[in-house]
DNA sequence: CTTGACTCTGTACAAGACTACAGGGTTTAT
DNA sequence: ATAAACCCTGTAGTCTTGTACAGAGTCAAG
């Protein structure tokens, strides 16, 4: 037989138990069968459709995202743009989110190159730049995460 | 009098009430004096300091390290070192994660390019290429996001 | 004196992605 | 027959940074 107990799959794809029972619960991964007991079945594709969700993941979507991804996936009339379209705002907001955390890491730099390290805080140039008030209130992408799509 | 109501402390940083009252019980804010009525009565200061707050949040530190930052701030002994080891740190960390969006922005990217957006799902690029399992289980910064200092 | 604006405390909720029980039932090996 | 290892459901907790009440008290203006 070429099915799965829960710990099984989940030594498959180095996921905890609890994790893909969160999954299935959340709709990435599809009621599976069960034994007379109850337990789960699972079959050989779910390994396949765990590393869908990792690999995904790993390229920054959210598991709401995902949950899309995988609805097109198994439709047969399933639209191909709408694929791309998702790739693409998420591309989007990643390159959003570069250039932000771009312009943290310039000032983080600026100052750590201002401070020697050496004295009291009081005449820190870094705590005295901390001090400023925020000359512009810039939105970052925190607030602008969101997909516009 | 040279002292703010909550609501004017608020006002004055662009902060909401509730804000304040959770930097409070944070221990981000020392806690201010009271009117006979228990109304909160802030120094002029405290616009400053939450300012302090606003700025530091603005560069990617945590509340965590933000009450740290203050509490040297606050201290006459206060060593400079920590202050410099605390930007050095989140500056490495916030280097960490945009190598590792970068490295997600490049395989979007790529899979962007790759997908025509026309067509059913079954035979896109994109899909084809999350259904491949993991090749090495990399390390995001998620994992490593905690500060080793 | 009443209305409206303000403030107080304490608690609960939000998002996202899990993780951890508690209290049971099942399977397998000895 | 019994212990170990596994599985079930359902609920609750974790982390962070706030927000949102509910229910009550206070203050200023008309």
């Amino acid at each position: 037989m070429n099915t799965l107990s829960i710990g099984q799959l989940a030594r498959a794809c180095g996921l905890g138990i609890e994790t893909i029972r969160f999954y299935e619960r959340e709709g990435l991964l599809p009621p599976p069968q069960r034994t007379a007991a109850g337990y789960r079945k699972f079959s050989t594709d779910s390994v396949q459709r765990l590393n869908f969700i990792r690999r995904a993941k790993e390229v920054g979507f959210t598991l709401d995202e995902i949950r899309e991804l995988l609805a097109l996936h198994d439709d047969p009339h399933g639209e191909r743009t709408r694929v791309k379209a998702l790739t693409e705002a998420k591309l989007a907001q990643i390159e959003r989110k570069i250039l932000d955390l771009s312009r943290m890491r310039d000032v983080l730099a600026h100052l750590a190159t201002e401070c020697s390290g050496v004295g009291p805080v009081s005449s820190c140039p870094i705590i005295q730049a901390l001090e400023q008030p925020p000359l512009t209130h810039q939105q970052t992408s925190q607030d602008s995460d969101e997909q516009h799509d």
